[in-house]
DNA sequence: GCCGATTCGGGTAATTCGGGTG
DNA sequence: GCTGTCCGAATTACCCGAATCG
């Protein structure tokens, strides 16, 4: 071992590791929603999130490019 | 390279990524039509689309500006 | 600690969906 | 063939104050 960074962080079989993680707001503008329809989206399991500390959602990179080209 | 969400979405050849996308109510404002002529034209493949999780159909800003200008 | 921007929650309007019909 | 309209159901947009983010 040695340094202990993060290897991998896999949610529902998305990719939550480093650089992979967007914002309810950038997940906003890529399907032209409301931030507030992405919170529903994953309210309503249809996407993937991980909380921070203070309770914000972050979205898989991953899974957002899967949904944009036709699920 | 600046803020990194999405490089670039392409469907049939139309882009749809960040920036680009038109709803159903912006596409029958320009060409003056009911947002309901605007689907059907989805449905029979004169117009390419995208899905939102919610199944709420986006198109190419491209391809609009595309058939304004003649074909 | 301060500050601007974003994202919580909730609630309520406005759009869009799909099918059917003129 | 193409488009507009009616309907109910589902989805999305805008409003607020409070909390989190960077």
């Amino acid at each position: 071992m040695g340094k202990r960074t993060i290897e991998s962080v896999i949610v529902d079989g998305w990719d939550f590791g480093p650089g992979q993680l967007l914002s309810p707001g950038d997940v906003a503008n890529i399907f032209r929603v409301d931030p507030k329809t992405v919170t529903r989206w994953a309210n309503d399991g249809k996407l993937s999130s991980i909380r921070t500390p203070g309770g914000v959602r972050r979205f898989s990179r991953q899974q957002v490019t899967y949904l944009m080209s036709g699920r």
